[in-house]
DNA sequence: CGTGCCGTTGACGATATTCAAGTGCAGTGG
DNA sequence: CCACTGCACTTGAATATCGTCAACGGCACG
């Protein structure tokens, strides 16, 4: 589907802008590149760089020595990277693509001249405000919430996310997340997530198979999950689906 | 002691400021206020104002519907807080204090006089890293670490965080944070905080006791730890103790 | 001298981990 | 076309870690 830039349609969620703006936005997309599937794009150690997420699923995610390995954050169409974390001299964790990914390194000298129109800088800033609040809130999930609640939770997350950007399909979603990555994400084994998914799917929580997700009842989920969709702040326009539907 | 203020100490670790930087900086605390200890600064659904902290220990935190609660984040003299949250139209957690608490709220036209420098937007931006960046690692210390390890790592790093403000005394510090507070931000009932408590002083690993932390061996607990300081992004004075000591 | 909060203890139970082995499916190469 | 490989997913049994419940002790404060 010929869609408009994602981070346009993800300003436009928070604040109207201009054409002029919506060029200025588009602008940052130019040099664009490519990256596999499980490739990493920033490594730890790295000088931090800023990035656009055009196409595809990344994830920030860190790894301690003895290998045990967490995923951050999960990053969609339209997130943006790192943009402030240039003043830090070297990146303290990874970036890496979990499918097929299609990005954008950001300029400076562009980001300067983003950050000089007010309503583009308080977009940005709002975009930053929710990736910290999201940050927040995988903190309550890992340590607050049990596994069947993690996991709820997480799908949640991304299938209100994806569906901002209309990036669902009706109750479905791609969900090219593996039981390993989920395990990563949510602080659990591997094991235990294959057990807890499979009560999920007995429970007709969720449908997931073939890295496809489908959420026959979202409120359900949610209530299973503890899931407030407050945090991500999801402007006006976010809070309905962009094709009219029954809310829960 | 009659130090500086805590906020001009902070950003001096990253950048070097000429007298009138300072001066600005210095010019965000003049109204302060006092907040006795355990009571609120910020309430969930608030709308977002910018903070300094000035003297005390406060931290962030939110409480679910069925009264489960999680610390989300340690706020030390010299922190800052939302400064970039005013875009967010409600708050979606709380700020609360740890102990009676001496902070200033920053005025808007203070701060943008503040973001028109750019030496000080960069130090503002390396703050705001920064505290990204715990939030990661405390992401991390939930999802991946045993209990010891979480106590230790708390430990580590408010110890460091301390010291790089001068506000150790030698191997010790004040500690005013209960058990069930240590569980809270730990992802940890209070009762199996206090057993690994007593195990960590068993092995000699930490003093604590009325409020007041020892650490006979920081490398030791570092280690038990996995406790890596790098993600505090401590700058070049910051990466030694203010008065010179042999380093771990 | 009570009252309340914080810390401590014991017994028991639930949740999640570990280890090890096996299944199914997709892609590869003979 | 079919074996072969690799990866994701699944299963079972034994175990560890951590949580729950309930009660008690000490200390500070009023």
């Amino acid at each position: 589907v010929g869609r408009d830039n994602p981070l346009v349609e993800r300003l436009r969620a928070f604040t109207p802008l201009s054409p002029a703006q919506a060029a200025m936005v588009r602008a940052l997309a130019d040099p664009q590149a490519v990256k596999p599937m499980r490739r990493d794009l920033i490594r730890e150690g790295d000088r931090p760089r800023a990035i656009l997420l055009l196409a595809g699923w990344a994830c920030r995610h860190r790894t301690l020595e003895d290998g045990r390995r967490q995923i951050l954050q999960v990053l969609l169409p339209g997130d943006l990277c790192d943009l402030h974390n240039a003043v830090l001299g070297r990146m303290d964790h990874s970036v890496g693509a979990l499918t097929e990914v299609r990005y954008a390194e950001l300029a400076p000298e562009r980001l300067e001249e983003l950050e000089a129109d007010p309503d583009l800088r308080r977009a940005l800033r709002w975009q930053a405000a929710v990736a910290a609040a999201t940050q927040r809130e995988w903190t309550v999930n890992i340590g607050l919430r049990n596994a069947m609640e993690r996991l709820a939770h997480l799908f949640c997350e991304l299938f209100v996310r994806l569906r901002a950007m209309g990036l669902n399909d009706g109750q479905a979603c791609d969900f090219p997340l593996t039981q390993v990555d989920l395990a990563e994400a949510t602080g659990l084994t591997p094991v235990h997530v294959n057990r807890t998914l499979q009560e999920m799917r007995r429970t007709g929580l969720i449908v997931l198979d073939r890295r496809r997700l489908t959420i026959p009842d979202l409120c359900a989920l949610a209530e299973t999950g503890l899931f407030n969709a407050a945090y991500l702040h999801l402007g006006p326009a976010g809070q309905e689906p962009r094709a009219p539907r029954v809310m829960w």
